[in-house]
DNA sequence: TCTCTTCATCGTATATTTACGATGAACGAT
DNA sequence: ATCGTTCATCGTAAATATACGATGAAGAGA
């Protein structure tokens, strides 16, 4: 037990916190909803569906590929997105866990005295 | 359909991005798992659990309450910490659910030529 | 009252994030 | 070869996040 004040934080904290990261942001959490209703898509329809600039779009696809939450296609000029199944499988079970062990725990609260 | 390009972000959006922010650091991710182990823990306990200094642990735990994930409840100099669990029921399902569209919606990926 | 403990907040430094316009690379089409 | 389209990257500004030491408030216990 006890976890000493030195030690580092576990990998799967490490993981589950970047993964939190990534969809940290309304425009990131709005992305993976559409290519995941679109199946794939291009980065200029992303750009017409979020209210951001096309740098900026870009900047949270770049975000979402860092954990590899969604994968890009180069097709000539254009770029298609989509999501990385295997990727959004882990991090779904992942949290999963998280939560169900989280929601496990705890039957006594304290007195909702909130500070 | 197709959320024009100057409209804002769905609140349903917006609060998932917001509690996917608060469990956005490691720190704050073994916060929920340890308080929700332990029941109730005092912020002392927890700074000796975690390699941070207390004044950067206090700020983690203020970042938590924000969204409404823990609760503080003053008994005499201390501060008990607990999980609030209403809210983290309402995050719960809300990522299922959110996890669960996305792994509905795509069958087909690009090529797996990332770019 | 004085002291010790507990913890939030302040002040501050540094790093990261978010946003945008501008630029340029890559490609298709002419 | 030239032009238009598509998109990543660069440069940059402003805002947030992260971390820590120092300070001070609040209460327990002497």
């Amino acid at each position: 037990m006890a976890t000493a004040k030195t030690e580092n934080f576990t990998n799967d904290e490490i993981f589950l916190a970047d993964a939190a990261k990534a969809l940290s942001h309304p425009a990131r959490i709005k992305i993976m909803k559409l290519l995941s209703e679109m199946n794939a898509c291009m980065c200029g329809e992303l750009v017409n569906l979020l209210p951001l600039a096309q740098a900026t779009v870009s900047q949270h696809l770049k975000e979402l590929k860092r954990v590899g939450l969604i994968q890009g296609d180069i097709d000539g000029p254009k770029v298609c997105y989509c999501v990385n199944v295997d990727t959004l499988q882990k991090v779904t079970t992942d949290f999963q866990n998280y939560f169900n062990n989280l929601n496990k725990g705890e039957k006594i609260s304290c007195k909702p005295k909130t500070n």
